[in-house]
DNA sequence: ATGTCACTTTACAAGTGA
């Protein structure tokens, strides 16, 4: 297990196209899609397969959906966590591939902090890293990887002033992110780099990809075992691109990570 | 910050969530 992609695709449906593209482009070995939008019987298994890889889905209809996409044998699949304090909602997938465990996470978006959706992202973030605690050690090969919403810090925003206390990048939720990395995760995408970005998101509205406004909310996070078989982690930055490829961009680009044997 | 996108409904526009 060489190559591991994070992809928010904002609807798998809609993004087809440019995800077969993009398994043909990077030939991963493991792909973890966030926003998939629909439910397993109606994920498009057949054009995946057809790339050479096998889904493994947790979906719901409409809205959030979280698959792995492999093309070595997975094992061990769980659907969701226990003590989710929305189990409806399909956010979390695990599964086993080569040795390694890997979590795709798809955190509750929280809208502003002033909204009762703030609250819960501040409680499902709780029982999330309680979960994980619970059911992990620090010292198993272990990686966490989505759209967790939140930037870790002010490098992680392309304007920290405008956005400081703001949903994404609020002292409560980065104090989330820390708690996960005390545990004994490594944030790969700071792993010889100290930023500014690279940005993961940009928001589809007021141009905000042309005008540089970017966040970093897209992370892997992984035990100490994983972070030093990492050798780089990469943005593909032309997929957020609208004339990049078939159909329209998703607002995520997808985060690459390379890991030594 | 807001120049959009994708989804749904009782659908040919408007609301929701991101």
């Amino acid at each position: 297990m060489t190559k591991i992609i994070t992809w928010n695709v904002n609807s798998v449906h809609t993004r087809l196209p440019r995800l077969v593209a993009l398994l043909a482009r990077h030939q991963p070995d493991l792909v973890c899609l966030q926003e998939i939008k629909t439910t397993a019987e109606a994920f498009p298994a057949s054009e995946v397969a057809a790339a050479g890889y096998q889904a493994v889905v947790h979906g719901q209809a409409s809205r959030n959906g979280v698959a792995v996409l492999a093309r070595v044998p997975v094992t061990d699949v769980v659907r969701g966590f226990a003590g989710d304090p929305v189990p409806e909602q399909a956010r979390v997938l695990s599964v086993t591939a080569d040795g390694l465990r890997v979590v795709c996470v798809y955190v509750v978006n929280g809208k502003e902090v002033s909204a009762p959706e703030y609250e819960l992202k501040l409680r499902w973030l709780d029982a999330f890293t309680a979960w994980l605690r619970e059911s992990h050690r620090p010292t198993d090969p272990l990686i966490v990887a989505g759209d967790f919403n939140i930037t870790p810090d002010d490098r992680d925003v392309y304007a920290p002033d405008v956005w400081r206390g703001r949903n994404l990048a609020s002292e409560p939720e980065r104090a989330r992110i820390r708690g996960l990395l005390d545990w004994g995760l490594t944030d790969l995408g700071r792993l010889n780099n100290e930023g500014p970005g690279p940005f993961t998101f940009w928001d589809y509205r007021a141009g905000a990809f042309h005008r540089g406004w970017g966040l970093r909310i897209d992370l892997a996070l992984a035990t100490a075992p994983v972070a030093a078989r990492c050798t780089s982690v990469t943005v593909d930055r032309d997929e957020r691109k609208p004339t990049f490829g078939e159909g329209k961009p998703s607002d995520h680009a997808p985060l690459i990570v390379s890991l030594r044997e």
